[in-house]
RNA sequence: GCCUCCGUAGUUCAGCGGCAGAAUACGUGCUUCGUAAGCAUGGGGUCGUGGGUUCAAAUCCCACCGGAGGCUCCA
């Protein structure tokens, strides 16, 4: 220590357990000289990192730093083996069971008579920090499971986990920090030391093994960093987020409300509408130069319709029923059905297909309480659907026409990064192999033909059909499942769905169910947060306001008002009685893209005053100038 | 549905057994203003709903409703 090299502590306890028999200090020699004090932990073969056991397979060795996820999680690992030995001490009788690393932090379950009151937390946070300060060795140590089930013989969680591991052939390793041991598979740094600072973020009730049918433990979630500084980065970035929150800008800009009459449905107001008209009309134009058609179905239908689509056996609770004139109905969950009835309404060739059939759907999904969150989440909401009923010949070239309308909606609403999945055939499918291979090859083809990037995900189909998952990214670096491209054999089938093919003989076609936006309204919310609130100007709700500098000028701003507004223009006009100053304030409040300032001198020179939400001023401009610059900006969707 | 927390003016929140408050928004009057807050003044709340404890409840307890976060769910 003291130079800004890390040594390597090997205590004899565990030399012997080294997989490979080599000691600490061969491990030192060869690896050491490059341990600078950024190291965390080292990994060998992409497998193992812990700077106390590495294993020496001929494997490159990889020093892993802040800078790695897996170094994050190495000492994110170690944090969470601290937050229970704190726990521990403050709550003696808290059972910990289980505690990983996650995507940003780490949180570890105990088993404890009451949850964790506020100042429960406030102390375990602060043991925590203490027991960093004695800088302990991570030591493992590799036991029988005979030893491992008396160690926690008062536990029995951990007991699960031990005959679980040893009845799949795993060793049973321990890791000691000081006196405190936990069960661990390990991956860790090699000393408490290298955390400098432990932050509970959160804590609530998570069930054992995440089954509702198990007993609930209190999970506290956690976050850990090698410097302080890191702590305070990552506090600022979390309210940063927290000002972007869609349901407080929702409030703020005067966007949309939640209203206790109608839990879980959004009120939209005036701005709300207008993006979403913004949006749709988008949409709308470019389906139709795609050639698709647009239809309208009912909310309410009987219930017979859902027992033929199975939804009644398969989506039930779920659903919202009605009873009129003592028949049943039932809201609709999903539009396919109504697609397939329009479908169906006369008889089709193979002329016809593939047809592009879509609808701005409204659906009714009764989801439970719990899960509700703004409008992330809802019990009713309105896809951007559409089926394309086609041949199997014609998959592929309509695959590959829906990857690229997709990509041109995203680049346009400002998603410039975005992911794909394809999921494949479930072990319990429906239709037949050659069916599947057929779908998944020109699935497989139209994502390499469109150069997209694509992770696969084997086996993680609907039973119905193979499916494309859009996940689009935000500004703040969150993913988001939006966009879907899902065959379907089923539907068809079940609904007797045919064409004529050229051969004169009835045929099934395939049923693709597509969104991009996916729920209008969840897009809604998630363009929220990843403008801020500062929608570009094509989506702005008000696109301009002009703002008279006193009532000398109120005429004018009028005139200017009138002309926008004929020009296409989401124009409104302040003329209350306050300084300009004021009205410039609330204006960039409002998140108004163009603040045009009108006074005397622009009334004399038929102009206007432009300065931007960002408090940029771009000055005098002509009227007709303004008006034909800002038409062709919104008209680009700039 | 389960766990934790929260419901006070349009909004953001303070008050936490003893007269219901602030800021902001809104109304009115003055001011007529040049790029992020002009001055004055006024109205506005059965403290989510219902029950209980108490001489006294916004405040303590119980139930319900609604919300936030988490678990789970999202064929």
């Amino acid at each position: 220590m003291g130079s800004n090299q890390i040594t390597l502590s090997f205590p004899d306890e565990s030399k012997q357990n080294y997989a490979t028999g080599i000691t600490g200090a061969e491990i030192a020699q060869k690896i050491g000289p490059r341990l600078t004090k950024d190291a965390l932990a080292i990994q060998v073969d992409n497998a193992t990192f812990e700077l106390e056991r590495p294993i020496l397979q001929n494997g490159k060795i990889r020093i892993l730093t802040w800078k790695d996820l897996e170094g994050k999680k190495a000492l994110w690992h170690t944090g969470s083996h601290v937050l229970a030995e704190a726990v521990s001490a403050v709550i003696p009788n808290a059972r910990p069971t289980l505690g990983p690393p996650i995507e940003e932090g780490f949180y570890y379950d105990f088993d404890v008579d009451k949850p964790f009151s506020e100042e429960d937390l406030q102390k375990i946070e602060k043991k925590a920090n203490e027991l960093l300060a004695k800088k302990e060795d991570l030591i493992r140590k590799e036991v029988t499971k005979e030893e491992a089930l008396k160690l926690f013989k008062d536990n029995p969680f951990k007991k699960e986990l031990i005959e679980e591991h040893t009845k799949a052939g795993e060793k049973i390793s321990l890791y000691y920090q000081g006196k405190f041991v936990d069960l661990c598979r390990g991956g860790h740094v090699n000393n408490t030391g290298k955390i400098a600072v432990i932050k509970i973020i959160k804590s609530g009730g998570a069930y054992w093994r995440g089954s509702e049918k198990n007993k609930m433990l209190q999970r506290i979630y956690a976050i850990a960093f090698p410097e302080k500084k890191m702590l305070d980065e990552w506090i600022k970035q979390r309210e940063e987020a927290e000002k972007r929150n869609h349901l407080k800008l929702g409030k703020e800009l005067d966007l949309y409300s939640f209203q206790k009459e109608a839990p879980g449905t959004a009120f939209y107001h005036q701005n709300a509408t207008q993006i979403w008209i913004a949006l749709t009309d988008f949409l709308r134009a470019e389906q139709r130069q795609r050639g698709y058609i647009e239809v309208i179905t009912p909310l309410i239908m009987k219930d017979s319709l859902w027992k033929q689509s199975g939804h009644w056996d398969h989506y039930k609770e779920n659903m919202y029923f009605v009873k009129i004139d003592d028949e049943d109905y039932a809201i609709k969950p999903m539009n396919c059905p109504g697609h397939i009835l329009i479908y169906k309404n006369s008889r089709k060739s193979y002329r016809d297909l593939p047809i592009k059939m879509s609808e701005f759907g409204i659906v009714h999904r009764h989801e439970k309480s719990g899960v509700l969150n703004g409008l992330f989440r809802v019990r009713k909401f309105t896809q951007d659907d559409a089926h394309l009923f086609c041949t199997p010949e014609q998959i592929k070239p309509l695959i590959k026409e829906t990857i690229q309308l997709i990509d041109h909606i995203y680049k346009t609403c400002g998603f410039t990064e975005y992911h794909m999945e394809l999921s494949t055939r479930p072990e319990k499918a429906m239709g037949s192999p050659e069916q599947w291979t057929q779908a998944e090859t020109a699935l497989k083809e139209a994502l390499e033909e469109t150069n997209s990037s694509y992770k696969l995900n084997p086996g993680d189909g609907a039973f119905y059909g193979p499916k494309i998952d859009f996940h689009i990214k935000d500004s703040l670096g969150r993913t988001w499942q939006c966009g879907t491209i899902q065959l379907d054999f089923q539907m068809p089938q079940k609904f007797e769905t045919e064409f004529i093919g050229n051969d004169d003989k009835p045929h099934t076609p395939i049923m693709i169910h597509r969104a991009l936006y996916g729920s209008l309204d969840r897009f809604l919310g998630i363009l929220t947060e990843h403008y801020g609130g500062a929608y570009p100007l094509w989506l702005a709700p008000v696109q301009a306001i002009v703002l008279p500098i006193s009532e000398k000028t109120l005429d004018y701003a009028e005139h200017v008002k009138a002309e926008l507004l004929e020009n296409g223009i989401r124009t409104q006009i302040n003329s209350d009685n306050q300084t300009i100053s004021y009205k410039i304030r609330d204006a960039q409040l409002r998140k108004i893209p163009l603040i045009l300032v009108a006074g005397e001198k622009e009334a004399q020179n038929k102009t206007i005053n432009v300065r931007k939400r960002d408090g940029t001023v771009q000055g005098e401009q002509k009227i007709q100038e303004f008006i034909s610059n800002t038409v062709d900006r919104i008209q680009q969707k700039q």
